[in-house]
DNA sequence: TGTACATCAGTGAACGCGCGTTCACTGATGTAC
DNA sequence: TGTACATCAGTGAACGCGCGTTCACTGATGTAC
C-alpha cells in the first residue's frame, strides 16, 4: 500500500512490461526538474511519476547516483545539440555563430535551472565512474572547439590553442548564466543591464580579448 | 537517549550556557562542510558537532535555512576579504592587483568548493529573505566593482561602466572555478594546462577584452 | 503448431535510517527591591 | 547584601515523514524442441 503507483494518463491497462522504463524514467526525472526542483529529485519519486513500483527502476539503474548521471548525460546532449546547430547553420558570420551559440547556451540554463545543478553541482562525485556521462560533457567541450576553429579560420580570434579558448569562453558564459540564474544577487538592478546586454557585453568582451592581432 | 552531544574536548564541565552559540553553530557547519560535504551538512550533524542537543540551534536560527543563509554570507565575508586585501596591498600595478585578487578566489573555491555549493548551488531560494546575506554577497560585488575603478584610474582597462565590468570578470572567474573545481570534467588532460596556467590565460583574456582602446 | 521452460521486468512488503520540527521541561542568569 | 522572580538558553523525548535499498514473489516473454 506504500506508495501506490499514480495512474496511468491512458484508460488502457499499462501492460506489465512497459517497453522503454530506461527512457520513460529519465523523462519522469526532467519532469520533476522542472516542476517540483532539484531536491525533489528521488528515485521514488521519479519512480511514481513514472508509473511502476519504487523498486523498478533497479531494473534499470544500479543506484540513484546512475539515474542521476543518465539525466545529467542527457542535459550534456542538450547542450551540445544546441551548439552544433548554431555550427550548422553558420553563414561565413562568426560574431553571429558565438551569438547564436551562447544565447543557446544562455536560453537552456534559463529554462533548465535545475536540470543545470544536476549536471554541475557535484552531486555526483566522480564523473569517471559514469563513461556515457563523460563522454557526453567531452562532446559538448570539442563543440565549442570546433566553433572556435571555425571562429579562427575566418580571421575572428588570434590563431591560439582552440581547446583553451573554447575553456576559457566555456568558463564565462559558464560564469555568467549560473549567477544570473542562481538569483545570488539582483543583477539586472545592480548593473542596470538585462539578460541579453549582459550576454551582448560579454560576448564583445570575448571576442576582444581573443582576437587576431 | 536519540543523537547524545558528543563528548567535549575539553575536560572542565561545558557550562549549561554556551556562551557563543551561534557562531559556534556556523563553524561546526563549516567544518562539516570541509570533512564531510554538502550532503552531511544537516541542522541534527551540526548540533551533535558543536556539543548541544539537536535542538538547541531552534534558540538561534529559526529554520535550516537560516543557518544555511549564516554559512553562505560567512562564504562572502571571506570573497571580499580576499578581495579588499588585494585592493589594500595595491602598489600601483593594476595587472598583480587583478591577478592577487583572481588568485584569491580561486584559491577560496579550491579549498572551500562544498562551501560555495551552499553560497551559489540554488541551494537557498530566496536570498531576499535573508537581508545579511544580501548584504555580505554585494559587499563583494561592490569590491570588484572598486578594483575596476582602479585599473580604470590607472590606465588598465576602458573608461566603461565599472559595475558592467565588474560582472563581466566575476562571471569568467566563477566559470572559471566552477567548471574545474567542480570536476565535470579533466580540464587539465584536455587542454594540457594546469590550474595557474588557465587562470592567468583568463585574466590575459579579460584584461585584451577591457583594455583602453 | 504446441508446449515446457529459462529468462526477464515489475511488484509490494519490509528494513533501518536520519531528518526537521515541536513541546513541555529544567537549569542558569540577571535584575528589582 | 540577600532574595524572589522573570527571562533566557539548552534538554530530551516524541512526532511524522520519506528516503534508498533489499528480497521473495509473480506475471509476461520468447525460444528450443
Amino acid at each position: 500500500m506504500d506508495d501506490a503507483p499514480e495512474s496511468p494518463t491512458s484508460d488502457a491497462p499499462r501492460p506489465y512490461h512497459h517497453g522503454d522504463l530506461w527512457q520513460a524514467l529519465v523523462q519522469a526525472g526532467l519532469a520533476i526538474l522542472h516542476e517540483e526542483g532539484a531536491s525533489a529529485l528521488t528515485l521514488r519519486a521519479v519512480a511514481r511519476r513514472a508509473g511502476v513500483s519504487h523498486a523498478a527502476p533497479y531494473r534499470h539503474f544500479a543506484d540513484k547516483d546512475a539515474l542521476l548521471a543518465a539525466i545529467a548525460e542527457d542535459g550534456f546532449n542538450c547542450l551540445s545539440a544546441g551548439i552544433r546547430t548554431a555550427i550548422n547553420s553558420y553563414n561565413g558570420d562568426p560574431v553571429a555563430l558565438i551569438h547564436r551559440a551562447v544565447d543557446g547556451y544562455i536560453q537552456f540554463v534559463a529554462d533548465n535551472a535545475d536540470h543545470m545543478q544536476v549536471m554541475f553541482s557535484g552531486l555526483l562525485k566522480c564523473y569517471e565512474d559514469y563513461p556515457n556521462l563523460a563522454i557526453a560533457a567531452d562532446r559538448a567541450y570539442q563543440d565549442v572547439v570546433k566553433m572556435m576553429q571555425i571562429c579562427q579560420r575566418d580571421g575572428l580570434i588570434a590563431l591560439d590553442d582552440p581547446k583553451q579558448q573554447a575553456f576559457m569562453a566555456w568558463s564565462l558564459v559558464h560564469g555568467l548564466s549560473s549567477i544570473v540564474i542562481g538569483q545570488q544577487f539582483p543583477v539586472a538592478e545592480k548593473t542596470g543591464l538585462d539578460m541579453q546586454q549582459l550576454t551582448d557585453a560579454c560576448i564583445a568582451m570575448l571576442i576582444r580579448g581573443m582576437r587576431a592581432p
